[in-house]
Order: structure tokens, then sequence, then C-alpha cells
DNA sequence: GTTATTGCAAAGGCTTTGCATTACG
DNA sequence: CGTAATGCAAAGCCTTTGCAATAAC
């Protein structure tokens, strides 16, 4: 049926009425939105969602890999639902996170890591400014 | 004199008494410090140092280019004092930082980037668990 | 019917602010 | 002396938590 319905599913997570609002947000394509965006656009369709939903959610969707937890800098974090490998482009000044194709940057060797350690992810933030 | 003293000097900075401190647990050598531990080392010298003044002076640093705000995660910040060019690897679990050689990872072409834009800075995270 | 999920409001943790006091040149 | 820096306590912001009410299966 709905696709995200199912895709909620398929992650083991039972699809809400508020999941599946924060989902149509946020998982119908790759986007980049703070938690405060993500609770206004579920809001549109679904007035009475608190706060606190939409944290655990975000949390739970994190958790579930159908998204990523992206720490902007020291008072912005962003969640993104692009899977594809990618990094990404800040402008430093307006907060807002563009994807870049991971091509640049080889990946790391595994063997490169220190011992006992193994990788979790590699994460590249270009910082830029409107000159 | 004091090294550390001139190079707050040199840097614009006049070196009070607690920036002093904070200067020598930071800049004598890299280090990655939470503005916690920042506080907790100045005291050992400086005990009547307040938590206002150790984050005013952060913030004065890194404007200045003596430190790097390093965003680990959603709540954890640290403070990096090396100022090579140079990448993190970040445990994870512990939160521990170590810093990479920025070797892997050519440099960015700054006629890649989008119009109107310039670089700020390119950030290179690789998080790593323990096995 | 049970169990999981939600909403609310309060609590939390870290950081910033306002302002009087103190140190500095 | 005049300006800059400091300390304190309060305020702020975002996020989490506890718990009763609600919805899901």
């Amino acid at each position: 049926m709905n696709p995200l319905t199912e895709r909620l599913r398929g992650a083991g997570i039972s699809p809400t009425r508020q999941r599946r609002e924060i989902a149509r947000a946020l998982l119908a394509r790759p986007v980049h939105m703070t938690a405060e965006q993500v609770l206004n656009a579920a809001r549109v369709r679904a007035p009475e969602i608190s706060r606190a939903t939409v944290y655990n959610t975000l949390a739970l969707f994190c958790a579930k890999g159908l998204l990523r937890e992206l720490a902007v800098d020291r008072d912005r974090v962003v969640y993104d639902s692009g899977l594809h490998p990618h990094h990404h482009l800040i402008d430093i000044d307006s907060g807002e996170v563009r994807d870049l194709p991971a091509g640049p940057w080889p990946a790391i060797d595994p063997a490169q890591l220190p011992p006992g350690f193994e990788l979790a992810g590699v994460e590249v933030i270009v910082r830029v400014r409107r000159r």
C-alpha cells in the first residue's frame, strides 16, 4: 500500500499515525531537517503531535537505520534521510546543509584503524560561507 | 618571556591571569578538551575562575584562531588546540578523540564549490568503536 | 484486554547573559 | 581614571524524563 508505511514495518516500527506523519516529512525524499522543522511539518497534518514524540521517533528512526543524525556545529543538529554514502556541505552562517557525492574521498581502509577498533562511520563536512 | 603569554599577545588577547591558565591547560600542546575539563584544569592554579570566563575565553581563542571547536556529536563538544591540518578519529562510546594526519584526503578544490561561496574549513571525522 | 505509544509538564544539562565588582593600563 | 575582564546567579535553549491518558493490536 503506502510505501512509507511499508518501510516503517520493514524496519520493525509500528506505523502509528504520528510516526507516519514524521516519515512523510522526512523519509519521502532525502532531506536535512532539524527536530523543530520535523515537528512543524508533522503538525500540518497531525496538529496534536508533541515534541516528546518527535524526539522519541527521531531517535527510533536513527536506531533503525532510517535516518542519520548530523552534528552541524555546537548548537545545530539535523536529521538526514539520505541513505546513500555522501558527505555534507554546510553554510556556516545559515546552517543550510547540502549533500556532496562521496566520490572525492577514498573509503577508509579498515586495516588502518588502531588495533581493537572497528569502523563505525566516516563523516566529511565541508564548511563554506557566502562570499 | 613566557611563550604562551607571547602567543596570547600575538593574537591580540590581553594575557590576564585566567586566560593564561586556560592557555596553559589548552595551548601548551595539541589536546582535545571539553569546557568542563578546561575549567577543572584551570582551577588547579586559579581556583576562583568561573565557568562564564572559561566559556568567554574559549570563544575568544576560537575567534582568534588559537583553537578549533569540534562537534563530536549532539552532546559532546571539544576544543582542539592542534593547529596543523588534521582530521579526527573518535571512539563513539567513550568520546575519546585522536588526531589523524590530513594525508588520506585531498584538499578541496575551491573551484568545485557552489558559485558565490568560499571555503571555510573541512572536517573529517572517522568514528570507531571498540571491537 | 494488554502492551506500546503518546502528550504534557517538569526536570536536566550545558551554555549564555546581565550586571555589579575587580583588575588592568 | 576609564576600559576591559571577571564572577555570580539567573535565564535560556534544546532535549529528556516520568507518568497518566490514549491508542494499537
